[in-house]
DNA sequence: ACGACTTTGTGCGTGGGTTCACAAGAACGT
DNA sequence: ACGTTCTTGTGAACCCACGCACAAAGTCGT
């Protein structure tokens, strides 16, 4: 079993005299497994389901750890958060394994996702058929814009932002994917935790002010490549010195 | 010690003693700035032109902080490894800060952009006008496909892998995206590694094996939608707890 | 049955990154 | 001039995360 039940309460013994930090995260309860652990799992869990598709039924976390581009050390201590699935001296069973790590991502229920903003990108994601294998039901387009509502988009008709509510209610409606402009991020935000979505991925290039139980997600284009230019400069400056 | 290294992968290879990139205790005093700092650089960087847009000529770390969603300490910190721009008691100028930011990302010079894969994702990239927005000028659509290229997208045609060396040499590709399916990424990578590019930016779900030299970066949509997936459940067990 | 071999799970050391807290410096009013 | 007030820049402490190395635990061969 997860022996993650027992030590719920050790780590807040803070000498400090504020529990300030604390509060700031406090919906996002303490959990055993590290954020930077939970950050790997998706790549561990893609290339076990290659794997599995191959027809391998075991693997080692040498060979598990060069498939998702870790060092094996940090594989086997990853796993070890989750419990104790591996077979000493043989390894780890594939399909056994796959389907732990899936169960700690939360990964056996339904996750109904919308995107919002029908601009290039929303419309490329609408279309984007990875979603769904991985078990990610798009159950809705919507768009602020008027004149974008009722047009027909990836087979499916862009909804306005006041079918929210309706959405969360009756379909389950947890997460929302925002790729608005800039502009209108904020306020897409506001509509989907109006509506009680708490896990937003969000693609416009502006940061989101959320209550914090909301689970915010960025992810920008320009700042990959901006990134991409530092080192790309630091490459250059070393050539050059090294000339 | 170390200089700013990112967290890609790497086997278990030896520590080497690359005095290439340790060149910057002499010359320039601003090289060694860690990977997570310079992860952060971009979004002050967005912070402070949103800010030079609205006219605000100086602005105070815990302000630019909150616009960047970080704590005022550590924008600070970062800004200390680029040099002192800030004025005690008053803060930064804005124009200043912002082009030392640039400079310090290597935005000051030209960095060509080719997007490989003209799938859903590569066609909306292709549209999307970040790109430029941020001085990323994309020079070439490519595809594999052979009955892709010579297609019309975004108002270019799209072009065969065989022209990635040509781009490289006459017009001085330095970054390569791409956006083809899980299974054509690796060869994508290949041919823009052979062809010179030492930058690549993956959006395909695959880990991606490149020499030392080569830095890339990932974008998982369903990584991320697994992350959102973990937290949501978080909240949901909490909740479960507390009631 | 038992030793040789393989691979997991983990205690520990190290290093990097984040926060804290305060001294140093700059403007301003008097 | 000078003290007051503000904000930066940074030394230091703290905390987390990664990698090493090894004992524990299982398999296989004889």
């Amino acid at each position: 079993m997860h022996p993650a039940r027992i030590p719920h309460l050790h780590g807040a013994r803070a000498p400090r005299k504020e529990s300030v930090t604390r509060v700031s995260t406090a919906a996002t309860a303490r959990r055993d497994v590290p954020a930077a652990s939970v950050a790997r799992l998706p790549g561990y869990l893609r290339a076990l389901t290659a794997l599995a598709r191959d027809g391998v039924a075991s693997v080692s976390s040498e060979e598990l750890a060069a498939a998702a581009g870790v060092s094996s050390a940090m594989l086997r201590k990853d796993l070890s958060h989750l419990g104790s699935y591996g077979v000493r001296g043989v390894g780890y069973d594939v399909e056994r394994l796959a389907s732990e790590i899936a169960a700690a991502l939360g990964l056996t229920q339904d996750w109904p996702v919308a995107i919002v903003g029908m601009g290039n990108l929303g419309r490329a994601l609408a279309a984007y058929s990875g979603f769904a294998e991985r078990g990610f039901r798009v159950i809705a387009l919507l768009d602020g814009d008027r004149r974008v509502v009722g047009e027909e988009v990836a087979g499916r008709v862009v909804r306005p932002m006041a079918d929210l509510p309706t959405l969360v209610s009756e379909q389950g409606l947890a997460i929302g994917v925002i790729a608005t402009s800039g502009a209108g991020a904020q306020d897409a935000c506001d509509s989907l935790v109006a509506a009680g979505v708490r896990s937003v991925l969000n693609f416009a290039p502006v940061v989101l002010a959320v209550p914090d139980d909301v689970t915010v997600r960025r992810v920008d284009l320009s700042t990959e490549l901006q990134i991409l230019a530092f080192h790309g400069q630091r490459e250059a400056v070393a050539e050059a010195v090294a000339r």
